[in-house]
DNA sequence: TCCCTAACACGGAACGGTCAGTCTCGCCTG
DNA sequence: CAGGCGAGACTGACCGTTCCGTGTTAGGGA
């Protein structure tokens, strides 16, 4: 998995006492990600984490600062690390987003996925984390990789990297939330593909 | 407005007994997007709806199957009715969906869609009700535009409308739940372009 | 025409059950 | 001995339903 922000905030090792339990932590992430398949973002509770896990509510209150947050973390898990993108730019941008897919092509992940990002929409704390993540795994190497293809004219000056940002990800978020269809392999490299003939140079 | 599906069931006028009070329905609606926009999708509370508009949970109930059925209800009566597309394939496309992004352009309906759009993705009534209406307003007349410019050579003949509506949609989804970023004018026009652009005639 | 009555909508209030978030135990670990 | 742990109590809020008393309306009998 692609390290999901520390926001878990593992406590600094330099204090009296036990060790936070990260078998605690992952059967409450493993929990949720079961819960939240099951029950959807609204009918999510804390206490059902908690006693499918055989955890107390104190101990994920320890680990994270609300709910939404917990469930951006039990998603994030679930998405592998980015490929090597080759040469071919097509290939490059859709190494950035293949992981989302990946993710997003089982039935749990793309329910997981799904109440993540209600999550993230509904709630302060999990929209900080799902945005942190996204700018440091997705948003900032697609920055550097734009910045390069302009430089070679491949592609036009004048984006927004927001906008290229909701364009890539918006069909597949879209998908998983509202369409709630099965997302078929090759989805996002069809949407760099209309990327790239969208900024195509003239 | 659109006539958002008459979901809330007019009941028939072949009973006895008072009409059903459209007074009580527009207050409920109007607490309903006030609510919402305050207090997000798992904050929202049928209880202060009630109080808000002055009326019993008994006759919200009565109009609506369940709460996110009322939400995306109360979020449809915000989106006025498409205008007439011109003869530009990249107008008619864009006349389609603009009425989303009129709808989306104040602070109060950009939240209100947010929430609206979360109780389609998380609530199996509201999705239906969703559904219905991108169906009758949205899917429906693309498909048809679609075809027309099919056979006109305007764009390819291998697209699955359902990609092409994600493609669309996506974008402006995005931005109002996992961004919250405002939506500039013009934002829609942005898609409708670039989709032309992707299934352009070679 | 007039009025009675059954049927039902309404606001308000209450219900049993669930949940969030906090706190307190007693135990255990480093 | 500081602090993590599971377990569970607790308060306040909420959901979905039910009941109540009041008001409004169509249909029917005189």
């Amino acid at each position: 998995m692609s390290t999901p922000t520390e926001t878990p905030s593992t406590p600094s090792r330099s204090r009296k006492g036990p060790t936070r339990s990260e078998v605690s932590k992952a059967a409450i992430l493993e929990a949720a990600r079961d819960e939240m398949a099951e029950n959807g973002w609204r009918g999510f509770s804390v206490d059902s984490v908690a006693k499918r896990a055989s955890a107390s509510k104190q101990t994920i209150y320890r680990w994270w600062p609300s709910i939404g947050a917990m469930c951006v973390d039990a998603a994030l898990a679930l998405i592998p690390d980015a490929p090597e993108g080759g040469r071919d730019p097509q290939e490059r941008i859709t190494a950035l987003i293949i992981p989302l897919e990946a993710a997003a092509r089982t039935g749990h992940g793309h329910a997981v996925l799904r109440v993540a990002l209600l999550a993230a929409a509904d709630d302060k704390d999990a929209g900080e984390v799902w945005r942190a993540w996204v700018g440091r795994d997705i948003r900032q190497p697609l920055r550097m990789l734009l910045a390069e293809l302009a430089a070679k004219r491949v592609i036009r000056r004048d984006f927004e990297l927001d906008d290229v940002l909701e364009q890539l990800l918006g069909p597949i978020f879209h998908r998983l939330t509202i369409s709630r269809a099965p997302v078929k392999e090759g989805f996002c490299a069809e949407q760099a593909t209309a990327f790239l003939r969208t900024y195509a140079q003239f």
